[in-house]
DNA sequence: ATGCATATACAGCGTTCACCTGATTGAACG
DNA sequence: CGTTCAATCAGGTGAACGCTGTATATGCAT
């Protein structure tokens, strides 16, 4: 039984050795190799040719997920983990059509990543409940009209919508969104049930932060 | 020789068990706690003596730089460890008034983890050549003209009100508040109105808005 | 020691808000 | 022509919120 090669790229050297040190108390297991930035990671990959690669998403230089792509293209036998500190929507698309199979969030437990490695060492994809979900709700938007842009959740909004999240990030109460845009209170509070399911957020705290990820307002 | 006790705090799941691991190959070391959150590292200090905490500034509940406030008056004899993610001037300055003599990056080597609690454990100060240009360079300012008070409105906090201003920028109600604290809701209102009167805010979107500038949370 | 300020804790009362379960209209689409 | 969806609205309920006032302990300065 020749051991499982794995190559570990993340720039926080802490990080990187704690991971290290994790996967290779797992029997069988062999850390081939370490990068520090994504295009130490894709040379490493060509030249170690290890059977997975664990990539943090921040990486100087040349991202995890620009980096993913080019592995994924040069070596599609070569499985790609995916480790990023937030959970985020937006990342979780743009790696699936980057044909990564394992996405996990660094507040995972360390079993996650070992179960992960497990899972993507039999080719088989690993995804965390919650990244299921939102790659099962883009899923369903993939038999529309599907246009060559990434789409964010956010798309999935309507105008009214944004706007309205706007102006509940800036704080105002459903009183105040229906006075500025002359509907009524319920209208507007509707609308605001509306948005929280979409995006899956439950208070105003999950709002303004998401808001500000956005870019809709400003810290 | 008794072995040198250490409670390691960082909600990343990962990321913890990376650093207890890297420790605990060290020769008379041990990892006698560990800790998700702020508020888990202080009552966890108190109950185990640990000689060194080494905290992730970035906690749910309570983040580092208040846990180390209290850890700090609580049990002056604990060596506190910072852990960042990104190196910050303003934060350096917050540490160091707190009375933390150690502080790293999580970019910075494994090596500098190791040397750090080395001389934390002497009761020696530890701190990267960077950071230590920022503590100098702050030095020199305290005589001389100190170009204006970047001092927040935030120090007129109390400890309990900052503890608040996190939980109620985290999402949670006063009533939730009342509860993660043992406390009454009417006490729990009463703290936020004094927050909101001495910040001069009036939504919790604003807050929100504060406690991200001012790095209490994370968007 | 004796005030005085402050931090922390709690309560009543009235207003307002948020959330739930509904409904209706009109426009777009095949 | 039926379906889907955006946008509009309502009633009812429980919770949150703001305001005013009180109590206790602590620390600090006179």
């Amino acid at each position: 039984m020749k051991p499982l090669r794995i190559l570990v790229a993340d720039d926080h050297d802490l990080m990187r050795r704690g991971i290290k040190t994790l996967l290779q108390t797992h029997a069988g297991w062999e850390v081939c190799g370490e990068a520090q930035t994504g295009r130490e990671a894709v040379s490493q990959t060509e030249e170690l040719k290890p059977d997975i690669v664990v990539l943090d998403i921040s990486m100087p230089d040349l991202n995890g997920l620009e980096a993913a792509r080019r592995i994924r293209k040069a070596s599609p036998t070569t499985e790609v983990l995916i480790l990023s500190l937030h959970f985020s929507d937006q990342l979780i698309r743009e790696i699936v059509e980057a044909g990564v199979r394992g996405y996990i969030v660094k507040s995972d437990s360390d079993r996650d990543l070992i179960v992960a490695v497990e899972t993507l060492a039999k080719h088989k994809p690993f995804f965390t409940p919650r990244a299921t979900e939102v790659i099962l709700s883009n899923f369903n938007n993939v038999g529309g009209t599907r246009v060559e842009v990434p789409e964010t959740v956010h798309e999935r909004l309507t105008s009214r919508e944004r706007e309205i999240v706007q102006l509940l990030a800036e704080g105002k109460s459903s009183k105040e969104v229906a006075n500025s845009l002359n509907i009524s209170v319920k209208t507007a509070e509707t609308h605001r049930a509306n948005i929280m399911r979409k995006l899956q957020l439950h208070t105003v705290s999950e709002l303004v932060r998401y808001a500000v990820r956005n870019q809709i307002i400003e810290a």
